[in-house]
DNA sequence: GTCTATATTGTGATAGAC
DNA sequence: GTCTATCACAATATAGAC
C-alpha cells in the first residue's frame, strides 16, 4: 500500500470522526507512522486533503441511492431494494452520514459546486411516484417528501446511534442487532404501514 | 438582558452552528459586542460554556419527546401529537438535532454523565407499544424501532437540508413549506401506511 | 464587571538535508 | 519520498488596571 493511499483511509477516519475543524494534520500522520512534512509533500493543505474526503465520502454513498430510485423497476421492488442497499452500506461505514451531513451543513454550497456533472435529480423515481398516485396505488404524496422518509428511516439509527442507546440501554451487540432488524421493521412501515386496523 | 444571558445566546449560536472544534471564544465575544476576556469572567473556559450550551440543547428537546411518548393517551393520538410537537419545536431550532447527534456521538458518554436524574427509558411507551401488538391492534415491531422511526422521520428533513434541496432544487420558501407539510406525510406514513392497495 | 495587554500553547505549513 | 527543525499565526487563557 502506498503512502498516499494510507493517508487517505487515515485522512477519512480522522475527518470522519472530528470533522474538518476537530482533525488534527498530526494525527494523521500518527495514523500512517509518518510525519507532518511529508502529508504535506502529499497533500497541499488540510483543506484540500479534507475536500478528497468530503468528496468520496458523497461519491460513496449519493450514486447509489441515486441509482437505485431512478432504476427501472415496479415501486414495491425498488422499496425493498433501495433500503437493504442503503443500510448494508451504511453498516460498512457507518459514520459517513452524519459526516457528510454535518459538513455539508457548514458548507452547503460543496455539493453543488463539486458535483456539477452528477444526476442530481431522481427524476424517473418522482415520475414514478406520480405515477403511482395517479393509479391509485399508493396514498397522494410529494415525491421528495417519500425520499427523506427513506433516507432518514435508514440513516437515523446510525446518527442517533447515542441516543437510541440511552434510552433503550442496548449494548454492542444488542445494538447491532437492532441495525440488522432494521431493514426488515422500515420495510414493514413503508410497504404496509404500522396499523392493522384501518378506521 | 443581562451579559451572562447575551453570551448563552451568543454561544448557542455559534456552537450549535460550528461545534466545538470549529466555534471561536472570539466569534463569540464579537456577538454579544463584549471582548474574550469578559467572555472567561463569566464561562471559565470553553469547554465549560459549550457544555453549558449542549446540556441546555438536550434538556431543551429530550423531555419533550419522551414526555409525549410517556403520556397516558390512545397509541394513534400519541403518534400525531408526538410528530406535531417535535417538528413544530425542530422548526424553531433547525440546527440543534445535527449539533446535539454531532458532538455525542464524539463523546457518548455526555449523556448518560450530565443526565443521571433523567426519565431515559420510554417506559410507558415501550408497553404501550407491546400491548399494541399482543391485542393484534398494530403490526409486530420491536418499540426502540419505532422511536427510531418517528425521530427519524421527524428529525431528517432539518439534519438533511442541503441534500434535499440538492435533489429536489427546493428554494428556501418551497423548503419551509416542505417541513409545514412533513407532519402530514408523517402522520399518513406511520398511521396509514403507503400502500392503498394491500397484498 | 469590563477593559487592554500579554502569556502560552496548539497547529498548519515551510525550509532544507538526505 | 522522507526526514528534522522551525516558522508563523491563531486561539485559549490570564494578569492587572479601572
Amino acid at each position: 500500500m502506498k503512502t498516499k493511499d494510507k493517508i487517505i483511509v487515515a485522512a477519512k477516519a480522522e475527518f470522519q470522526q472530528k470533522g474538518l475543524a476537530g482533525a488534527r494534520m498530526q494525527e494523521i500522520a500518527d495514523r500512517c507512522g509518518i510525519n507532518k512534512a511529508l502529508l504535506h509533500y502529499h497533500f497541499n493543505s488540510k483543506d484540500e486533503l479534507f475536500r478528497a474526503v468530503l468528496i468520496a465520502g458523497i461519491a460513496d454513498v449519493f450514486p447509489v441511492l441515486m441509482g437505485t430510485l431512478n432504476a427501472a423497476m415496479p415501486l414495491r421492488e425498488k422499496l425493498q431494494t433501495v433500503i437493504r442497499l442503503y443500510i448494508d452500506q451504511l453498516s460498512q461505514n457507518p459514520e459517513l452520514p452524519r459526516f457528510v451531513l454535518n459538513e455539508l451543513a457548514q458548507n452547503p454550497n460543496f455539493i453543488a459546486t463539486h458535483f456539477q456533472g452528477l444526476q442530481a435529480r431522481p427524476t424517473v423515481f418522482v415520475a414514478q411516484i406520480e405515477a403511482a398516485v395517479q393509479a391509485g396505488e399508493i396514498r397522494s404524496t410529494e415525491p421528495f417528501q417519500l425520499i427523506a422518509s427513506i433516507v432518514g428511516l435508514c440513516v437515523f439509527p446510525f446518527m442517533g446511534k447515542p441516543m437510541i442507546q440511552f434510552m433503550s440501554g442496548k449494548n454492542e451487540k444488542e445494538f447491532k442487532q437492532f441495525i440488522e432488524d432494521r431493514k426488515a421493521h422500515v420495510e414493514m412501515l413503508l410497504l404496509d404501514g404500522l396499523f392493522l386496523i384501518k378506521d
